[in-house]
DNA sequence: AGGGTAACGAAACGGCAGGACCGTTTAACC
DNA sequence: GGTTAAACGGTCCTGCCGTTTCGTTACCCT
């Protein structure tokens, strides 16, 4: 039983063929959603032999997989404005702006779409937002330590209630998020988190 | 340009055909996600001709959107505690006790991914998910009107803001709900409302 | 700098999903 | 109960997705 291929010599040539997949399977990704997914037409646009894509990832999960560890690499450093709730607002702008992104809003639908389908590609999509939610958790910690919370709040519970409402309308119905959810939907979180719904113990 | 066929003769058997498919198209959502889906499987479970699959519903996504269309008759009526908190932990419950099913989860997470990709089959979640909520919101005016929350807040959205959470887990993380998080749900909706939040003009 | 081999790429193969054909059943209307 | 055609279902087939094969390129190590 030989290693996967690309981790032997995982430099030059094959770093090349990776990240020019990954970005004709972003492409794609976005404009067709998953499913209509064709690997071949993946390896045209890359300009890459489709042999080589069947061979490196061999179904469409394993691909997606593989862009949700290259996506979660580049994680965006969080921003801190000295209170709660703007570091709430901060975040959900993020998360809004990022939703709302004709290019990224497509790739996140079909990727969360991908993980539903594969327990491996699962895996990789929730390694990605616990990697978000760390970078997050911290200004509510502080939070708790300045006192503008109460003690014992769940940082991390905080963070993912402040996305949940932005997910939820752009999964279920296809709402596009606006400036205006996204204040919603800091405001809620932190009102939540004031009155101690996710203080733990 | 004829109609669709199933809407000319919709009764006997074409009735029973339709709805053994659904069965089985739901069965096998639930248990292998929409995009291992083949039709030929689904006509040989609901002993029914593969012809006819194809031909009535053409495509997996053909199928989810009709398979919607059918859950989306089946409203579950909301009950009635007498206060806001009550009713919103009411709702709460239901949502959590249904995503936590191993067939039903299963199934709204295929849904919700076959929407991702494809229009047709999103316009039907939609629409699924209006119902839904329609049938909630007047908890939430009723609460309005005995003065427990703010004149002018938005009832759909705080019924939205309930189930958020608890979809947000289990798409994004496979997070299947329990008791504790539905009682968090309930609680933070209703503090954000409390607080004004959902308050719109 | 040169060899060994990991990784790539073109072309040919094959299995199966999805569709076409046509005879059979039966729902709808009188 | 008889007639009409809408809808079903078995069979065959065609095109494409994914795989295999084998020759070529170029990365890594000494």
């Amino acid at each position: 039983m030989s290693a996967e291929p690309g981790t032997v010599r995982p430099g030059g040539r094959t770093a090349r063929v990776r990240a020019a997949v990954l970005r004709a399977a972003g492409d794609v990704l976005a404009e067709q959603g998953f499913d209509q997914l064709d690997l071949a037409d993946i390896a045209r646009r890359a300009e890459v032999g489709k042999t080589t894509v069947y061979r490196r990832w061999g179904s469409v999960t394993g691909l997606v997989a593989d862009l949700l560890v290259d996506m979660a690499e580049q994680s965006s450093p969080r921003e801190e404005t000295g209170s709660v709730l703007g570091d709430l607002r901060a975040n959900a702008s993020l998360v809004q702006r990022t939703l709302a992104d004709p290019r990224q809003g497509a790739l996140f639908r079909a990727v969360i779409a991908a993980a539903a389908c594969d327990e491996r590609t699962a895996a990789a999509l929730r390694r990605f937002y616990e990697v978000r939610v760390d970078e997050w958790a911290p200004c509510v910690e502080q939070a708790v330590a300045r006192g503008e919370l109460p003690a014992g709040t769940d940082a991390r519970a905080v963070v993912r209630a402040v996305s949940a409402p932005l997910y939820y309308g752009l999964l279920t119905s296809g709402v596009v998020p606006d400036a205006a959810a996204a204040e919603r939907a800091a405001r809620a979180a932190h009102a939540a988190a004031v009155a101690g719904v996710y203080v733990t113990e």
